[in-house]
DNA sequence: GCGTAAATTGATAACGTTATCATTCAGAAG
DNA sequence: CTTCTGAATGATAACGTTATCAATTTACGC
């Protein structure tokens, strides 16, 4: 039999200790036992069991007031360990700088903390590698569980696991999956009916490309809408440009391309962009041009984002409500952790709703 | 001598099995080594332990192949009870809808990143209850470090207790603790001078009042300002308005301020506001009334966050490189977690940067 | 071959908590 | 007074890893 090795009792005490001051070890529920007279089992029964366990006169106050003494703090990752589930949740995005995010995160940490779970919030940058690193990083601290918004339709999930997960997406790219997203075709219908109604014909699509799976969708979407109103649909007012990992530098590529447009002899009285970087960036070249916006031009972008409301003028926007996407995300999630046991999975496709605001006009 | 009780076997497998599916607990080391016929001493040294570790033969091979082979997943959890470190970190801020933080917070997990630490990110919406919990809930977690951002200047920052820490901060609020931030008042005089120089010699200063400690300063400044210059301040060129804790909301509370101001008889030729959003605001309220800016009116913002680059006109502004803030604010407490015996107080005062954009012109 | 030092590998306590089983204790019924 | 029941408390294995010491194997010079 073996007693207590030296260097455990030593490695507690790093490097040269201040005479006069004693370096103390972190207090445990064994502190507290001690302290109190009681044992550790009840120890922990009162401090870190449910809340109506039943002690006997004045155990509750010896432990409490124990703890409070001598300064007792809950290693949560011993408790961790032990029961085998952290309370923490993982978010995997692609850039939190991207300003439809934070809002998004915001949501889920309110809620998730409502519920006792806090977040660990990982950026990606685009990067499937780095993306794959973050479902290691998952496992190896054991989370409860992921909300993920995949930065491409791609991306491998097997990796994850048996860890519980929900998809921030509304593409049909992960059918097997839980999602939660908007209905962006729709979003796109309000805004085109909208400026139909506002009696525009010529219409300018507004894409930002390449980066994202599917612009596809929206051509079909802008075709669609001119063959319902039993209009050919114009061939000569698509707008392309690529989309970078940088708002900022998407935004100059948007301008570039728009002023490029802009300069030729076929100009639509509306722009719808399909986020609202684009649609910034449209504003920002009419005013250059000296083109007025709304009476010459309207714009609508998409998202919602903060910028559009302190734009000039401010952008009427297809708006995502990245509160409720990430409620309902978070809602999601909890309940299948909750039931681990197989569902079907669970798709979510919330409502956009149309924000007009200052640049949007009559044709 | 007791079994391996009941429970513990019985307890990995929750709820009923589907059959035809086994339901397998979690590989551990113990796993890997019985698969590999080695102890898990040396399992846990080729797989975890540092890279040039010594092994004979195909040792390093038989551990490597058997842990992929049985899907072996480190568990992070058990590693840093035992090792009394956790590799992670956590940053306290208000708010990360505040559009100045997001790139604050990815610099820091970038630099963290490469360090090898993750970063678990917290808001306490300006409240010093939800504050002060998020300190228990960092000592709890055994987070080895935290870089914070007081919600007042009165934050009691004692229950971190042994957590090294760094602030976000230039004030002197803290003068005990290491402090990261920006040369505020050095910035606001790059300002007031460029403005100077550009012929402004009526400047109207804009504050955003209340909500956090020091306004006065800036009075100071301005009123030192015009002093160096020889001339008297004007004092009725001071234009406040209530500060709230959505961006959105002090937008407009700005806005209004601003249009009350500039519908009196003292217009001034620059406005100098102390952030961009009540730099936007005073844009949009200029572009609302016809004031033409910059010809009729200057407009200087202050923080540099995304929306003054796609404001009409692109705004000009103080700039505060919230991505090198983070970055040291990292090193600073990397450094600090590393050596974590006395070292007096570190204050990083890091230099603004003017940034002219249209907003700004001749007088 | 043999002894010694160095290189590998093995055995195991410890990290701090929780969940079980075992034990003790108080109170009531016989 | 004994027996029984339920409530409260105590003792301890286990969670999965790492760091130490002990044991074993290998290398090498004589």
């Amino acid at each position: 039999m073996r007693g207590r090795p030296d260097y455990l009792t030593k490695g507690t005490c790093s490097g040269t200790v201040e005479i006069g001051l004693t370096m103390r070890r972190r207090k445990t529920i064994v502190d507290v036992a001690e302290e109190c007279g009681l044992s550790q089992a009840t120890v922990a029964r009162v401090l870190n069991g449910q809340k109506n366990i039943q002690v006997k006169g004045n155990t509750r106050e010896r432990v409490l007031s124990a703890a409070q003494k001598i300064g007792y703090r809950r290693n949560a990752l011993a408790a961790s360990l032990r029961r085998q589930e952290t309370n923490t949740i993982a978010i995997s995005i692609a850039d939190i700088t991207n300003p439809f995010f934070p809002e998004l995160i915001k949501a889920i940490q309110d809620t998730m903390r409502q519920y006792g779970y806090s977040v660990i919030q990982l950026n990606n940058e685009w990067n499937p590698d780095i993306e794959q690193e973050h479902f290691q990083y998952m496992i190896q601290t054991c989370v409860d569980g992921a909300i993920i918004s995949p930065s491409h339709p791609t991306t491998n999930l097997d990796p994850l696991g048996i860890i519980p997960f929900v998809l921030l997406t509304n593409s049909a790219d992960f059918p097997m999956y839980d999602t939660v997203g908007n209905d962006s075709k729709e979003g796109m219908n309000l805004a085109l009916e909208r400026l139909y109604e506002l009696g525009h014909r010529q219409i300018a699509l507004f894409v930002g490309g390449s980066m994202k799976s599917g612009s596809s969708w929206r051509l079909e979407i802008f075709n669609n809408f001119y063959e319902r109103k039993g209009m050919e649909a114009p061939t000569n007012m698509h707008v392309d440009c690529e989309f970078s990992i940088n708002s900022v530098i998407s935004f100059e590529k948007a301008k570039n391309a728009m002023e490029k447009f802009l300069a030729g002899s076929n100009l639509p009285t509306a722009v719808f962009a399909s986020n609202d970087i684009l649609g910034l960036a449209t504003l920002q070249v009419a005013n250059d041009k000296g083109i007025n916006v709304p009476d010459q031009l309207s714009v609508v972008g998409m998202d919602g984002i903060f910028s559009g409301e302190v734009s000039y003028p401010p952008l009427t926007t297809v708006n995502k409500n990245r509160a409720e996407i990430g409620r309902m995300a978070a809602l999601t999630l909890i309940e299948k952790i909750k039931q681990p046991n197989g569902w079907e999975a669970k798709k979510l496709i919330l409502p956009c709703n149309l924000i007009e605001r200052g640049s949007t006009g009559r044709a």
